[in-house]
DNA sequence: CTTCAACCGGAGCACTTGCTCCACTAGGCT
DNA sequence: AGCCTAGTGGAGCAAGTGCTCCGGTTGAAG
């Protein structure tokens, strides 16, 4: 039955709240209990997916938000659903934070390098969000990160145009990069930052380094 | 039965072959067919570990090797037990390679260069030994990549009193890189290995830049 | 206040997966 | 050759997990 509507294009979430429900919208209204609840879903989901990745147990997720299985289903017809509702927000947040910080820095090199470190500082604990955005390299079908590639596209172009970048990376380095230092950090002791720090730096200085070997490019073997 | 037997330290797998059973030996012997099915479970298992991480399904595992489940649990009393003897079999081969590559060459730099390099190439396909290589961090319990630290640890030493490392690059600096860098391997598709060749350049670019920002240390913050 | 459809909760189903049990087989000693 | 026991295989158990079903509840329209 839900999975027809859902079919049809008439998915419960496309319900809207009573608030957004003008009078040109054809959807139906969600009622206030039915609102709160989602939003209980949703707050709990992204905190146990912080934790544990996406391999979380639904029912935890239910029991946390203080909501039974059937209310959790009936707001997201599959885990998967409610991964990605949860998983598109986390990565607004990740991707805003860390614009914020690359605009607000004049000097392009410094851009780039705060970029990095708001970053990983901000998001690089939330496991789940790791998890897919490293998933991207090896199925890119999905789009998750694309808002973030983009800020770090303007960001090496500013770079390498003031010369504080070495001229041979590419967007796709420098994603990967992120990639990278991202399990990195969730490798580290959440004690012990001075150990994925070292790392970032190191890689930052690789960035610009001067007499540096010539990067390998698609025709080497 | 089996319980009992291996908590008095008298574990089937400490059973030896007929050829190893010198007369000095109080161990009982295995029985031909054993020793084949031992074997090939082994080698079975270190393929699918290698292609699907620790995650894999022990039945996947005995029907690849051509042998019951009974006879996979005779011989490893636990899931673990089996990981633990591949894993620890393919950590030698891939310590002894790393090795190899560093100390068939004279330079310094080069040498540590051609570490990465090979020690990339050689096992970082192998997901679970990646997995349990990089949980050493998380969980400092294990000792699985103990002979690959040391190795690092005397490629470090030569390289930095030739000069060719920052002095302040610590063993740790470089072991947790191998670390970020494997998982690269394995994020990339395999056929385009020059996107992970590319971060290594960087990295080992970073190692040595001469007018580097300082590293941060455990005091910061 | 009444009414009723939207909503709720959680027991339970279907499937996966680590591991066990036991009737049967066959290697190796005499 | 015959015996004995180490060894074998796979059905099945128990626990975990994604998802459904349905009787009971409640917000809100009239």
């Amino acid at each position: 039955m839900e999975q027809v509507l859902r079919l049809k294009g008439e998915s419960y979430d496309e319900v809207v709240t009573r608030a957004e429900h003008s009078a040109t919208s054809p959807k139906r209204v969600r009622r206030a209990d039915a609102e709160r609840n989602r939003a209980a879903i949703i707050e709990a989901a992204a905190g146990v997916l912080a934790e544990q990745g996406c391999t979380v147990d639904v029912r935890e997720i239910a029991q946390r938000s203080g909501v039974g299985m059937g209310t959790l289903y009936r707001h997201f017809p599959t885990k998967e659903d409610l991964l990605g509702t949860v998983l598109e927000r986390e990565f607004a947040t990740w991707t805003s934070e860390a614009r914020q910080a690359a605009t607000a820095t004049e000097d392009p090199r410094a851009a780039l390098e705060e970029f990095f470190e708001q970053a990983l500082v901000n998001q690089a604990h939330h496991r789940a969000v790791v998890e897919r955005y490293c998933e991207n390299w090896r199925h890119p079908a999905q789009t998750c990160g694309q808002p973030l590639v983009r800020i770090i596209d303007e960001l090496r172009e500013r770079a390498q145009r003031a010369g504080k970048l070495r001229p041979d990376i590419t967007t796709d380095d420098l994603a990967l990069l992120l990639a990278a230092l991202s399990q990195t950090v969730q490798m580290t002791p959440v004690d012990k930052p001075w150990l994925w720090r070292r790392q970032l730096r190191v890689c930052l200085d690789g960035l610009n380094c001067e007499h540096a070997a010539p990067l390998p490019v698609a025709e080497r073997h």
